[in-house]
DNA sequence: CTCGATCCCTGGACGC
DNA sequence: TGCGTCCAGGGATCGA
């Protein structure tokens, strides 16, 4: 599932690969997933992909304002904009040579000026590509936090300690801290030794401090090892990640801690699957982890 | 403010 | 073998 670290990975990917390309046409499938379909069809085709950024879980592709030529821009093309995507949980991203097949779920092609094809796949839509203007991409991007790259004490102790949510749920908050998801919540949360379960707000000053290190060493771990593959995330070049093998707890419900060997348990927790060792990590009175499930082996590793 | 529930969607794992 | 059921989860939304 498409984190920070993975996010990453394909926009350096991309940035290698098709800056500086021109968006010649474009050829949509489904659309339930795209902000304003026509949007994307009258304003793409000319472009130049400019810049390719990051921002939390998003992807922005910088296009130059259409210029030159015969065709003088009557759609307000004379300025910038940006295509927005979120891969969701199933998305991909890659330029692919426009005469290979297309793979099943691919919902938008841009054709670009060196015979590729820019094509996004999803198979579960629970992505989202838009074209924005810059007021309309101001407008999106905030009510978003902190980059947890780079984030400084006091600003994540302020933004964990002055909430009152679990610590899971405000790892989560997009609102909180931008780019974190559920694998890589867990995985911190395991290195710092904090139950997911645990208010923010009760988090002593050092295990905050020691949450948001692990979160930064983990997160920048594991670009270097181009995200976690867990079912089919694969990057811009078509491969997939090695960070998986590093889990922790992420998936490891019934296999051992690697520091005490407790069962490493599962919960739901602000909505989500939560991975943790019962005892490194102890609850909050009162907590209610999953039974254990007898037979089915389904996750290995 | 924070919570859980529900929906979106498909493929894969599982149980029978 | 085949079919039904459950589950995965980021995010939006709604009601408690």
């Amino acid at each position: 599932m498409p984190e920070l670290p993975e996010v990453e990975t394909v926009a350096r990917g991309l940035r290698q690969a098709i800056l500086g390309r021109r968006i010649l046409s474009i050829t949509l499938g489904k659309t339930d997933f795209i902000d304003d379909p026509v949007a994307l069809e009258q304003h793409l085709p000319g472009r130049l992909i400019e810049a390719v950024e990051r921002y939390g879980k998003f992807m922005l592709l910088r296009l130059s304002p259409v210029t030159g030529a015969a065709r003088v821009p009557a759609n307000g093309d004379a300025a910038p904009g940006s295509l927005l995507v979120h891969l969701g949980m199933t998305g991909q991203l890659a330029p692919i040579p426009a005469e290979y097949p297309r793979e099943k779920h691919t919902h938008v092609c841009l054709l670009l000026n060196d015979g590729r094809e820019l094509r996004y796949t999803d198979a579960r839509r629970f992505g989202r590509v838009a074209y924005l203007t810059e007021a309309l991409l101001a407008e999106e991007l905030k009510g978003f936090g902190v980059d947890p790259l780079e984030v400084g004490k006091d600003e994540f102790a302020s933004r964990i300690h002055g909430r009152r949510a679990r610590i899971k749920a405000l790892l989560l908050d997009q609102g909180v801290l931008r780019g974190v998801g559920n694998i890589y919540a867990d995985e911190s949360l395991w290195r710092a030794k904090v139950h997911p379960a645990q208010l923010g707000a009760k988090l002593s000053r050092r295990q905050t401090e020691k949450l948001r290190r692990v979160l930064q060493e983990i997160l920048r771990r594991a670009i270097v090892l181009r995200g976690s593959s867990i079912s089919d995330f694969l990057d811009a070049a078509g491969e997939p990640g090695e960070y998986q093998r590093h889990h922790r707890a992420y998936g490891r419900e019934g296999k051992s801690c690697y520091r005490c060997e407790s069962l490493i348990r599962r919960a739901i927790v602000a909505g989500r699957s939560s991975y943790f060792c019962p005892k490194c990590q102890p609850s909050p009175r009162g907590f209610a982890m999953l039974p254990l499930p007898r037979r089915g082996k389904k996750r290995k590793r």
